[in-house]
DNA sequence: GTTAGACGTTAACCTAAATTAAGATGTATA
DNA sequence: TATACATCTTAATTTAGGTTAACGTCTAAC
């Protein structure tokens, strides 16, 4: 990765546009609930724009267990955003009947990213929302015991406590379903 | 945000590069171990790219406890990624004397992000490369163990196990520094 | 209607990690 | 040198959360 400095040095600008490119880029689905639009492994990691429905991606680790790494409601980006080159660590699947936008990992690195940089700032707020989350939620995990997460979940996201299982949700918080239970008790003892 | 077929069709190209202006936009800096760049609660907030050197972002509880957020060596950005508007969540410091190049979240959202995406692949490669990190801890920190986690941050990076204390290590992976001493003792029983 | 799965709750028990405290070593400073 | 301070380790105790299992409710399938 380059300074900022080195960034300018090299810098020079020339940008024509791929309209057509882009829009034959971008496919359109509708993905019934329970559907898997990704494997943990898979090669071919796309990016999801959800226009209505909710998605979810997970993990499965070594006991069988499931983790949910995120959920993407309207108007969210559902990704898996590990390296590149690797094999996708994530599962997606829908948690609703869903309508989804999808583009490869290489269209939008190569098509959209530059695209929405320059014309789409609620793009870019979209990618650092993604940052902005993933960022409070590490802290959280660092920081804080189960019923505060719990807490500060229910603050932030009470529109998809209303849409989940509680299963998921403490899958989410990192922490068992008993476990919620509980601690969902003793909030008002 | 906009869907990916909404951004398509507003799209309009023109882009007129101030490469004056980035360039005074970037700051270097040498920091002195100990010192604090950015507090928590602040409101102007940074990037900061370390050339040489090691920061350090942290959060501190309510009950007066350090949290560690990030390392950043060499070649690494560091920044506090909570929403544009909101007052910042993160204390940044610096563990070892070090070079740092600066610019403001402002002009780094409204100068550099546009071209990078552009001229500099390295530069997203950086954001990217951020993501998978902070995806990777919060499957680690959801689904996996004190030891685990341990041995996952030394596979990852061993160059900054030689170089932080224990305590450090172990604030970033959420456990004690006597956990974690009881734990690395386990490890060849 | 009956049955079989999911889901949520509760309770008994267990374990990983937190807390508290003490001691051992190292290092910077008066 | 002596003092203080930070770091790491070990051990005793406590606690948050995991595990297992039982039970009630609800919905879907027969």
């Amino acid at each position: 990765m380059r300074s900022f400095r080195e960034t300018l040095a090299e810098a020079e600008i020339n940008h024509s546009p791929k309209l057509a490119e882009l829009k034959a880029s971008v496919k359109i689905l509708s993905v019934k609930k329970g559907n898997v639009l990704q494997q943990q492994g898979g090669i071919n990691t796309n990016l999801y724009f959800v226009k209505k429905g909710m998605l979810r991606s997970y993990i499965i680790d070594e006991k069988g267990k499931e983790h949910i790494f995120m959920f993407a409601p309207e108007g969210w980006l559902m990704a898996d955003g590990s390296k590149d080159d690797n094999p996708s660590e994530l599962f997606i699947d829908c948690l609703e009947d869903s309508e989804v936008e999808v583009v490869s990992q290489a269209d939008f690195n190569e098509l959209f990213l530059p695209l929405a940089a320059i014309n789409d700032k609620d793009r870019t707020v979209g990618m650092l929302r993604r940052m902005a989350t993933m960022q409070k939620r590490i802290i959280m995990l660092i920081s804080a015991s189960a019923i505060e997460r719990y807490e500060h979940f229910m603050e932030t996201y009470p529109d998809i406590i209303q849409r989940v299982p509680q299963k998921m949700i403490a899958s989410y918080l990192g922490i068992t379903p008993e476990a919620l239970s509980k601690v969902k008790g003793m909030r008002f003892k």
